[in-house]
DNA sequence: GTCAGAATGCTAATAATTTAGCATTTGAGG
DNA sequence: CCTCAAATGCTAAATTATTAGCATTCTGAC
């Protein structure tokens, strides 16, 4: 799953003004990762504010039998790490680097000197960091009550949002079964049952979206819930 | 499902020193629920934060049917619809009262004065917000890798640490079902499994947890991952 | 104490999902 | 261009979950 994975919420860069992200930039170890390299490991407690600088970073939990579940992949702009400042809780995933990827570590002394010294930092992590609990809090929902295909069909068009190519995701089925909990048999039923429907055509490592117009209308017309205004 | 159900997260107010906590009240409108009155609606967008001042809020989603899955129940010192401050969002679920319940009512212009007034607030919102997207994170991560047995002792053992009785959760499978994701039928087997493995006591509206430590170590002995250090 | 509603217990048919294979296709690297 | 690992497609049996009942038990209200 090289494409995000993000719940739709909005990377802190994107919240934030030139000369706040410049500051952190500033205070930033820059580092770099090649492909499939590990940021940090499950249960480290080193604490600080990671920004991904490029690549994207793919947050995962290894299963007992070496298998990994993915339950998050965040691109450029996007934070992590917040909970090792605020809550001091260590690291509840290993973090693995998707592609050639570079990501800017603010170790906690720093960054609390410019958390004391811009005001406006706070509000904008509460703002990224609500936004995301928000977009978690539904995804969630989702997984209980949707059928397979409608979840699978969100998760698509969730990552079709934000693809690197247009039309089109990057994205295995194995990877895909794991992060909706089920197996691969049940994922594969599932998209071949879209793509007879013409909604997605389905590649090697991708998937196709020919018209997200039409996979957006064919989820709403399948959720009992009233969406909310679309954010 | 009259216990709470808030995935370990502290509450905001044990979070805060005295004094804040007093002019957080002070700014607020206390306003009291009867059992089952409704606080606010999904899609409602009056922006503000409240607390629980007494009782508790339990947050759903109404299904096309009728049917209600219960998200959290937050009890006492809890807060809700931070993103509604700082991510400008609508409220995703029903807020409803469970028993007598009192909330202080903070709207967004008071809020915000005091945010800025208060430096030390916006930590310690970020701490609250911060733990709770980790304890939704593992608790989505448990939904979908663990049998059912596990996750619904771990739901049950979650929900017995902040219980009001000692030994015993007020909770119907009903409710538990739903908040699992699953029939009632389902619950009720592995319920009784759990039963027939002296784990807990069923009973009428409530299930009751006579050696949490034994739970506890059954969970453990069923998790696959390397649990963290304890929060 | 009685009654009604709520909750649980149980069943059996149906449906969905998993498991464990193996065959085939794809595409990246040498 | 060839090779090979990775990914997909497919199958069938076994398991697990759901649905839709209905009977029974429990509790609170009257």
């Amino acid at each position: 799953m090289a494409d995000l994975l993000d719940f739709g919420a909005q990377p802190l860069v994107s919240l934030m003004p030139e000369h706040l992200a410049a500051k952190l930039t500033a205070a930033a170890a820059v580092v770099d990762y090649a492909d499939g390299e590990t940021i940090h490991s499950r249960g480290d407690v080193k604490p600080g504010l990671s920004i991904v600088r490029s690549g994207a970073v793919r947050f995962a939990s290894p299963g007992e039998d070496g298998s990994y579940v993915t339950t998050s992949v965040l691109g450029r702009g996007h934070s992590f790490g917040e909970a090792t400042l605020f809550a001091h809780l260590p690291r509840a995933y290993d973090a693995i680097a998707v592609g050639e990827t570079v990501i800017e570590q603010i170790p906690k002394a720093r960054f609390d000197r410019i958390f004391n010294e811009e005001p406006e930092l706070a509000r904008l992590l509460l703002e990224a960091t609500t936004q995301r609990l928000y977009s978690v809090l539904e995804f969630m929902d989702d997984l209980r009550r949707l059928p397979l295909a409608v979840s699978a069909a969100k998760m698509i068009a969730g990552m079709a949002r934000s693809a690197k190519h247009v039309g089109e995701i990057e994205c295995n089925q194995s990877d895909l079964a794991f992060t909706l909990g089920v197996s691969r048999v049940s994922i594969g039923k599932v998209l071949s049952g879209l793509q007879d429907e013409g909604l997605i055509v389905l590649g090697y490592g991708r998937i196709g979206v020919p018209d997200s117009a039409a996979l957006d209308q064919w989820i709403a017309s399948r959720s009992p819930l009233r969406p909310l205004a679309q954010s």
